[in-house]
DNA sequence: ACCTGAACACCGTTCAAGT
DNA sequence: ACCTGAACACCGTTCAAGT
């Protein structure tokens, strides 16, 4: 209809991220959407702010995404679809639920800042749902009702999603000049020694775990053995 | 300096809340803002929400709180101060933990929307370190280090919380009109039950525990449980 | 000491419009 | 199909000013 503006002036968009796509898609912009959140924390987690990272108007994000909680849902689907289920084998019901969950783990360890969007939305996606089923699964076959199975799956994902917010290594969740750290360190030490003799004792310790594989270890083992003391 | 303007015209501010206080003061901010999240969730926990509950302009805040985030922080406060910690007496450390937990557990399910806000700010209020510090007494008296100890109370509060935020008798936190929950249920039930058999036939389950009670009793012996399966 | 008014930089979101 | 521009109602926060 209007004829076309003089040829030779391209506009110059600067596509920052993944260079070599010149047109946005889900998979791109979630994956700035947890870098962003890794790096910066989940308030950084803006729509001007994802879009601005792929050069493009923040209203372009409103025709992959119908609003921002669905940019949220793909980001938890993202840590479900990142958890590699394990073959199912023939060793027992507690086994191989330590390692789903290790699985789990490893998929959400690394994205402190957005492992709490996984807590309400097990259910919205088929990777969420394929861990769901899992879970119940091992725990029916460890002679769980239906009823306790349920309870027990529910307070279980939360449970890996608290062990991973709580990581004392990741004490906060980005703008962490280390100087914050040793403030708080600091605070812990100078408290009255006789009112809180073990905070003081560990002021160290509580900022920053000196072994995490170790505390996630144990972590997954409190989990399971809490599971086998409830168990019929 | 000026003169002051024709008597007899009182501004005509209506304090909406905690009728009978002419002025503000933190105790009964707080008070609203954990009312505001219980009614409508976190999001709407808002400066300027707050100030208008009270018939007061936003800044009017500011007085009383730096920022916004000592607000939360007091609301975490609120919560680690609502926690009564049983007398220290003879029995053993894990029944001593249970009623620790309990009793966290007591103060924190009314509020399940700012439950997550007790979670990185345990150390930054009296009652708080209360409670860890407690906490940390009893884990040493069962025989762990002071590195297994931190390590454990710091994932055990995480733990507590996730219990709460997790409780599937809060599925949404807030503008819930049981509309979305039966949709939900729906959606759940709806699934292939060769692909998902007991995801559908809990459906019904995962949407709402028949027992809250019974979830968070079952939910503190798994805790409590599972440490004892990993003390020495 | 305690609160207001106006202003600033930022949000998410809608809607019509461009190519 | 995919993106832009302008606009709206909302944030948190600062700063000078009022009483």
């Amino acid at each position: 209809m209007t004829p076309s503006p003089a040829a030779g002036t391209r506009p110059e968009r600067t596509r920052r991220n993944s260079p070599g796509r010149d047109r946005l898609n889900r998979t791109q912009l979630v994956d700035s959407a947890i870098a962003v959140a890794d790096a910066e924390g989940l308030d950084a987690v803006t729509i001007r702010r994802i879009a601005a990272e792929h050069g493009v108007t923040a209203m372009a994000l409103y025709w992959h995404f119908k609003d921002k909680d669905e940019l949220l849902d793909a980001i938890a689907e993202r840590l479900f679809a990142d958890t590699t289920l394990p073959p199912i084998d023939s060793r027992p019901w507690d086994e191989q639920l330590t390692t789903i969950f290790e699985s789990f783990l490893s998929a959400v360890r690394p994205h402190p800042a957005v492992a709490g969007l996984a807590m309400r939305r097990v259910f919205s996606s088929p990777a969420g749902l394929d861990v769901a089923e899992r879970t119940l699964t091992e725990l029916r076959r460890g002679g769980f009702s239906l009823e306790q199975a349920s309870d027990i799956a529910c307070y279980v994902l939360a449970a890996l999603i608290a062990l991973v917010t709580a990581d004392p290594c990741h004490p906060s969740s980005g703008a962490d000049d280390d100087e914050l750290l040793r403030e708080k360190k600091a605070l812990l030490g100078s408290l009255s020694a006789e009112q809180y003799p073990n905070i003081v004792a560990s002021a160290g310790l509580l900022t920053g775990t000196a072994n995490p594989d170790n505390y996630f270890a144990i972590g997954v083992r409190q989990i399971v053995g809490g599971i086998r003391a409830t168990a019929p």
